[in-house]
Order: structure tokens, then sequence, then C-alpha cells
DNA sequence: TAGACGTGGCA
DNA sequence: TTGCCAAGTCT
């Protein structure tokens, strides 16, 4: 950064300040500095559209209307709020965090960069639009709209998709942030982001800071960011199980407490590369054939691809895995299932295999 | 550092 | 259909 550059400072912050407070949406989580408010809605907004958040916001803020109801919740019922989000560690983080702000500090978020970065589930972006927001401190919050902005504005080759870049943006931030009015900048900085200086095809003609872009004078703006491919995600195939009892119930398991999914609940499955495809009869005592339906799951995450198969059969209610339960359809809306299960128990529904 | 960790929307 | 993304963090 040369000293000829820092001469555009003063008025990019204000044109991109001005820009925010005219243009900014309303969302719920701006009708108040709370930080225990600003808290839950940055970790619901990690890598999730703001669309998404919305009615997942204003439900858990009604479930969970300070950090001791949150602290106190059973975690059955976090991941039923949180069903269908998506990275369900946050909310387990989350909690854990809560109750070491109500335990350590008195239920006060504290103030120190150091502190709550320190908190589970809080990153240096989250920490600081936290700081930032809630507090008022000139501390960077980078995320994928920041950097992409600033590899515009400041024409940085950096590949944004690696975690050392981030370092580099933050750098310019405490710099380059208004401190006279932090939340205003970094919130404009995203907003910016996500309304105007798009991934594709950006809105330079409508942009508050196009004098102060590098980019936009070198007409280099489709070619910024510079950003790495992902790898492809792996297949992997699964069987699962609609297991009725004689007596109107079927089989649903909890998944481990850790990995994917952890907690959520499902139909009975198994991969199957190993051979042990019908490795069933190990945990359930079947009175019936299995039959294979014409019906698949494919399922897309962000790292591996399911595709599952299902099967339908009857078991009897002697043995059951630990992890295991049988329920009846009706108490179906108790359980968090993850969207892959959604699709499965729809079908079963449908077709009254339930 | 790179990979794990979800979901829905869009070109 | 496929790929990429959207206010990242943890290990």
């Amino acid at each position: 950064m040369t000293e000829l550059n820092k001469g555009v400072f003063p008025s990019f912050q204000q044109n991109l300040v001005q820009w925010y407070k005219e243009h900014k949406r309303e969302l719920p989580w701006r009708l108040s500095q709370d930080p225990y408010r600003v808290w839950v809605s940055e970790i619901m907004l990690q890598q999730t559209r703001v669309d998404t958040v919305i009615p997942y916001y204003e439900r858990f803020m009604r479930e969970f209307p300070s950090m001791e109801d949150l602290a106190e919740a059973e975690e059955d019922r976090l991941l039923k709020v949180w069903e269908g989000l998506g990275y369900y560690s946050r909310v387990r983080n989350l909690q854990s965090a809560v109750r070491e702000v109500v335990e350590e500090y008195a239920s006060q978020v504290p103030r120190t960069r150091k502190q709550v970065e320190s908190l589970k589930g809080v990153g240096p972006y989250t920490a600081g639009a936290i700081l930032s927001i809630a507090y008022d401190l000139p501390e960077p919050a980078v995320d994928g709209n920041v950097m992409r902005v600033l590899s515009r504005v400041f024409c940085i080759e950096a590949d944004i998709a690696k975690p050392k870049t981030r370092k580099i943006h933050e750098e310019i931030l405490y710099e380059l942030i208004d401190k006279q009015d932090p939340s205003s900048f970094n919130q404009g900085l995203m907003e910016l982001g996500a309304l105007i200086c798009t991934p594709t095809s950006p809105g330079c003609l409508l942009c508050p800071v196009r004098e102060q872009c590098q980019a936009y004078e070198m007409g280099r703006q489709g070619d910024l960011p510079i950003k790495s491919k992902k790898k492809k995600a792996k297949v992997v195939k699964l069987n699962a199980f609609v297991l009725t009892t004689s007596d109107g119930r079927f089989v649903i398991e909890k998944r481990p407490n850790t990995g994917l999914l952890a907690g959520l609940w499902q139909l009975p499955m198994t991969q199957i590369d190993a051979e042990e495809s019908h490795s069933l009869a190990n945990s359930y005592v079947v009175e019936s054939d299995i039959v294979k339906q014409s019906f698949q799951v494919r399922h897309v995450f962000s790292h591996l691809i399911w595709e599952i198969d299902l099967y339908a059969a009857k078991v009897s209610t002697n043995e059951i895995p630990e992890t295991a339960k049988f329920v009846e359809r009706k108490d179906l809306e108790g359980y968090a299932f993850p969207v892959s299960q959604q699709k499965l128990l729809t079908y079963c529904l449908e077709e009254e295999l339930l």
C-alpha cells in the first residue's frame, strides 16, 4: 500500500458509509445492537444466504430470547430449531460458547478480539463482526464479500481461496476501516459485495466507490478476485431401510455426536462399498423379505454426494441397537432430520410405507 | 494447509 | 445436469 493509494481512504470511507446508510436492507438482526442477537445472526449467516437465514433467525430468537435460555436448552431441541440450516456443529458450538459467556463473563459478551475469538465457533470474521456491529469497535470483519470487494478496489491478486489471504485483507482494513463508524463501514463492505460488487457481472455503474476502484479503472473487475477451484465431491453409495413393526411403528437411528450430521436422526443406513450391504441382520430381527423400492435419493453436500437406495422390511420389536428407537408417524416432528432423510421420509409417507 | 462440514438458489 | 456459490470455523 503506497502513500499515494492511501489518499483515497477518506472518500472511500465516506462514500461507502453514506451508501450503506441509504441502501441497507431492513433485516431482523439490524433492529438492535444487542451482542447476543448480533452473535446469533453472524453464526447463522456463515456460508448461508440472507433469505435462508431470516425465518430461522426469527424462530431462534423466539425460542431462545436470552443467552440464559439458550444455555439451558436441551441439545435435541437445539438441533430441531436448526433443522435444515446445515453445518449443525454451529449450533452446538454456539450453545457451548454462550454457556461460557454466562458462566465466565457474567452474561456479558466480552469486548476484546482475543476473548471473543477464543469462544467456540467464533473465528476471525465473526469476532470482528460482533465487536464492530455490537460495540462499534474498529475491528476488521473479513468474509467472502469483503475479500471480493477489496480484491477489486486494490487489484489484489492473492488467491482468496487460500487461508493466509484473509490476513492480507485484515492488514489493509486496520488502516482503511472508518474509525468513526466501524459498524456501518464493515456492514457496508459486505452489503456492497452482496448487492453491487457481486461475483459475476458486478454493477459498477451503481457502485458508490467506483471512483476509488482500481479494477474498474483498468477494466479488470471481471478478472478479480482470483479464486482457485474446489475439488470434486466424492460419491458415497448407501442403502436406507424402512423397518416397520407389526404394531405400526418403525425404526429411526441417532447419528453419532461427532462428524457429518452429528446427532441428527435417520432411517437405518448401511454403506455399500463394504460387501455387507445387508448387515442389518446384525442389528435387527428381520421377519420378511427385504424389498427394494423404485426410489433413489441423490443428495449433494459440499464435499461429498450421497446416493441412497431404499429398502423396506418387517422387523420384530425384540432386538434393537443402542442408538435406535421405534417411533410412530405422529412422533416424527419431534426429531431433527437432515434434508436427505426428509426426502426419504416424504416418499415413505406418500407411498404409505409408514 | 487442506479437507470436513449442509443446504438451496441460480446460470 | 453441473458447478459455484453465501456474512467461515475447526482440525
